[in-house]
DNA sequence: GTTAGCACTCTCCCCGCGAGAGTGCTAACG
DNA sequence: CGTTAGCACTCTCGCGGGGAGAGTGCTAAC
């Protein structure tokens, strides 16, 4: 365990790395914060605590860069919350509640707040039903012998694939098709309607039905995540290099995030934080994302996530995810949010 | 108008300036293609050109780079078009027809091709109906007092929005007032909606009509737009400063492309090309876009481009955009596509 | 009209070096 | 024994010089 000194000078380092972005030296944390310790004594300590492994160097004479474990043992116990006030809440919600009528906006409009909250990459998912049922489903004629299956799920999710379809019928048979689909398939998940398919004699009419099968236990389709703040989060020192951006930028894409918010799980209620190497994928080594899943109705879950270099400013940032997670759920299904600040 | 010689010169520059990016010397066009020239009988030929815009000077010394004029002539009389070879085109179909069952997927898919034949960024959106009547609407109560209202077009296109609904219904009584609505909107257009939503006395159901009227005069949403090979763009020389970089990736985001596809037009068939200032949008004075429409089934058009800086391969990029647009015309409409090369 | 020759210009890259910042260590101090 | 002053040492970073190289425009001859 570290003393009661050592964590506070921690504290101090990660404070300060946080805000510089550069290596801190012993002196700085002498003049800035007002401890009673010269430099020398500093010194020590912050050999002692990179013995432990909570800072690093850089180079034989820089400063010291908290490492991974240090960010942890920071987050756990050492940070500060910095509410949210009154004022902050108030714009926050103003901007929400003056959103615009399109769902996918509101949901952009979510990932734009929180972006512009905390200066990073802001990722909201749209909220789903793990297992959904189908509502309604509808064929469109594309070619001959193929039609696209449009299937709109009791959460309002939609799934579309392409799907085989008798080479010579047209529209206004398939329009019968999708009829039949919907009074045999409503109301119905994924097993009970690969159930229903044995009994279905047409050939075609049972691979339509076990297509609707095959739609509800997808996954839902990336379309349905919004990202903002991308550029805010470029901007930090740590993407100095070319290399560096574009390799962000190739894995910010909804198509690959969504996997990454899947792996990181939800963390229903408060926020679930994985630093560094705490990540599984490769290029999310040096980032920290911050996520919280949120509640729609009928138990749908959605997500929002934080995800920025491991340098950010997690005493700011942790409490409004929560916060603007809290507040999703509250518009989704409550009259009003309830309270979720630090 | 230019001579043979001076057209034959500044082909050779733009070609040469296509391939190593870097301003072209006389003595480039001297060596690299066998001219009956000296290097000072080219130089003269290049101040000429230069005196008539086609190209310009970075600096007092150095080779000659295109101007914007320069690429246009290049394009409409110099150009020669890399064809597509036997082998290239099956490439290219085979990946798509073992496309995968999504249909998002299949529309990424297609991006992606495109974007791997050209090496920039290309982009593909959904076809849509430009006037698309409504096939299904559906209620899921999110809190008291307000619902997602999901809306399926016609042409398989999926529209939603945050209606207002009586604060005392839950989702069985909506379930009913979504029944109403398709009983009277389904297979209407826009304008027929709202003539109709004269005669409903229902205030709650009324609203609802007019907000499917709205629904379908609505864009279509941006999360039908698909993009790819954004860092395979951003990593060609244009791109050597991070905030070039970050420019480019703040725009390039599918929000703002949308509006971009939307002006630079369809021009069904062929493909337009828009080169530097010929784009309104301010961040393209640097870029060219070569966008192709192509057509769905009943009409619904969508459209494929490819962006990337006005030095582009020209010859190779454009009759590949025009083929990936009609191969997409007919897999979605007809049994096979006709052939587009060059 | 074409070409050789030449002076001139501008970029780019490399290198060296000094300033500065920060450490670790040692020895003295309370 | 913990704390502190002092000092030698190390590593980065920014700046300026300078030379090589590439390319042009111009002039004069063919």
């Amino acid at each position: 365990m570290l003393s009661q000194r050592r964590a506070d000078i921690l504290n101090l380092v990660v404070d300060e790395y946080i805000d510089t972005a550069t290596p801190v030296s012993s002196r700085a944390l002498a003049d800035r914060h007002n401890l009673a310790l010269s430099t020398a004594t500093i010194r020590n300590e912050l050999a002692r605590l990179e013995e432990d492994g909570y800072v690093t160097h850089p180079y034989t004479s820089a400063g010291r860069v908290p490492s991974n474990v240090g960010y942890r043992f920071y987050v756990e116990r050492l940070m500060e919350e910095e509410p949210i006030g009154p004022a902050e809440q108030r714009t926050i919600e103003h901007q929400f509640h003056q959103a615009p009528p399109r769902y996918g906006d509101w949901l952009r409009l979510a990932a734009s707040i929180l972006a512009a909250a905390v200066g990073n990459v802001a990722v909201v998912t749209r909220p789903q039903r793990p297992r959904p049922a189908l509502r309604h489903a509808q064929l469109v004629q594309l070619r001959p012998g193929a039609a696209l299956l449009v299937a709109v799920m009791d959460d309002g999710s939609v799934r579309q694939r392409i799907a085989a379809v008798p080479e010579t019928e047209g529209q206004t048979h398939l329009g019968e098709r999708a009829l039949r689909l919907n009074e045999r398939c409503a109301g119905s998940g994924a097993e009970a309607a690969r159930a229903l398919a044995r009994d279905v004699a047409d050939l075609h009419d049972r691979r339509l039905v076990l297509d609707v099968a095959d739609l509800i236990e997808e996954h839902a389709e990336d379309a349905d995540l919004h990202i903002a703040g991308v550029r805010s989060a470029l901007e930090q020192p740590e993407f100095d290099s070319t290399d560096r951006i574009l390799d962000a930028v190739q894995h910010l894409e909804a198509y690959h995030l969504r996997g990454t918010l899947r792996a990181a799980g939800g963390g229903r209620g408060g926020a679930r934080i994985l630093i560094g190497d705490e990540n599984r994928a490769d290029w999310l080594q040096e980032w920290t994302v911050v996520i919280s899943g949120f509640e729609g109705p009928d138990g749908a879950t959605g997500a929002v996530a934080v995800l920025g270099p491991t340098r950010m400013r997690y005493g700011r940032i942790i409490p409004r995810v929560r916060y603007v997670s809290a507040l999703m759920s509250g518009l989704l299904q409550e009259a009003e949010p309830q309270e979720a600040g630090g």
